[in-house]
DNA sequence: GTCTATAGCTGGATAGAC
DNA sequence: GTCTATCCAGCTATAGAC
């Protein structure tokens, strides 16, 4: 009886859905007034309740955006994760960036807390991290379903697939003018990739490498 | 006797100069603390003047954020337009981006005001607008020297660049991860735009493509 | 855990002497 | 044009009653 109850516990998931509900209303405002255009007693107005009850979830402000970004990244682990209603290795990879943009251009806010590094002194937490590493192994794993599995390509890539994204949220958000590029983008990269021959089952040893010299 | 003197005085040089030297001192902090990291405070201090002679020259925070885009947006504009010390279309292409990259990364906070969107109610006036269009009208001139004319293609270029450019400042400040894949990249995008054959000579009419439907 | 109340500070912007 | 001095709104964060 003198024993302490166990961690797991309904309050546990009392105070975590709290959590959450701060989480939500925070992510709610970043949409409306922007990432950092919010303060915390817009956040405690919008939750429902007062700053202090706020405090008696998190330490700082900047704890609040880690939590963002912990939330944002899961979910756009989930969804570049579930599955494809396509078939063919390129079919697939198209999908994904089609999947990947939308995700960018649907909530500029969530795009500029994980892509773009702008807050002043906020650095994501480690753990929240892995979510975004998990992506990244989706997206390889695509990639070597294509026959490309070296480094470089891996780069070159993230850069073709971040430059759509970002250019059609700076400069047609809601429109289609890069979007719409993508298959031509990913026939572009798969053509280039497959007519640079590095006897991928035979080793890692370079071949008859072109490449930009330094 | 009674006349009012000319307008281009003295003055206005001594004026000019002593506006500039906020906005030099704007463009240190921004630098330093990032782009909003400073208060008129802090910059007051840095141009070793006050606050309210700051306000002698600006009328707001605002104002000054305008300030130094014109000053960033100049300063790109001329550098983009500077000759290339290469030869042939491809090698300019290449040196292009180069020179594109090196400009973005040696300075992010400039980045992120002139090619993110990024500071909470700032919009740039149109004339600061100018620049950006005018070093694009130079990007475009360079593509045609090598054949690229189509708008479709302007955008698949613009955001290769970009992708790249942001991938280098975001994921590896001061190396070569990704400015090491230009000419790569400049190989690919060309070798794609130039097999898919437009009749560019004759006229706008498009032949045979397979691009994305909608 | 949640509140009322407020501390302590910093932000942008101004008044008015010189 | 430049200063000293200050206003006031807003911010993050906390104290202490319940």
């Amino acid at each position: 009886m003198l024993n302490s109850p166990p961690t797991t516990d309904w309050r546990e998931a009392r105070r975590q859905s709290a959590h959450d509900a701060i989480v939500d209303a925070a992510w709610s405002l970043a949409d409306d007034m922007g990432l950092a255009g919010w303060s915390l007693r817009d956040l405690a107005r919008r939750a429902g309740i007062t700053v202090p009850t706020v405090y008696a979830y998190f330490d700082s402000k900047n704890e609040i955006y880690d939590a963002m970004f912990g939330r944002a990244a899961s979910i756009f682990a989930e969804r570049m994760a579930e599955p494809f209603d396509v078939e063919g290795p390129r079919e697939i990879l198209v999908a994904s960036v089609h999947r990947f943009c939308e995700f960018c251009t649907s909530h500029p806010a969530r795009y500029q807390l994980l892509f773009q590094r702008t807050l002043p002194g906020f650095e994501p937490s480690p753990d929240s991290y892995a979510h975004a590493i998990a992506a990244l192994a989706g997206a390889r794993h695509r990639l070597s379903l294509n026959g490309i599995t070296e480094a470089r390509h891996v780069d070159l890539w993230t850069a073709l697939v971040t430059g759509l994204a970002d250019q059609q949220v700076a400069n047609d958000p809601g429109g289609d003018r890069w979007t719409r590029l993508i298959e031509e983008s990913v026939v572009m990269f798969l053509t280039h990739c497959q007519s640079t021959p590095l006897a991928p089952s035979r080793g890692p040893h370079r071949v008859g490498t072109k490449g930009p010299p330094t």
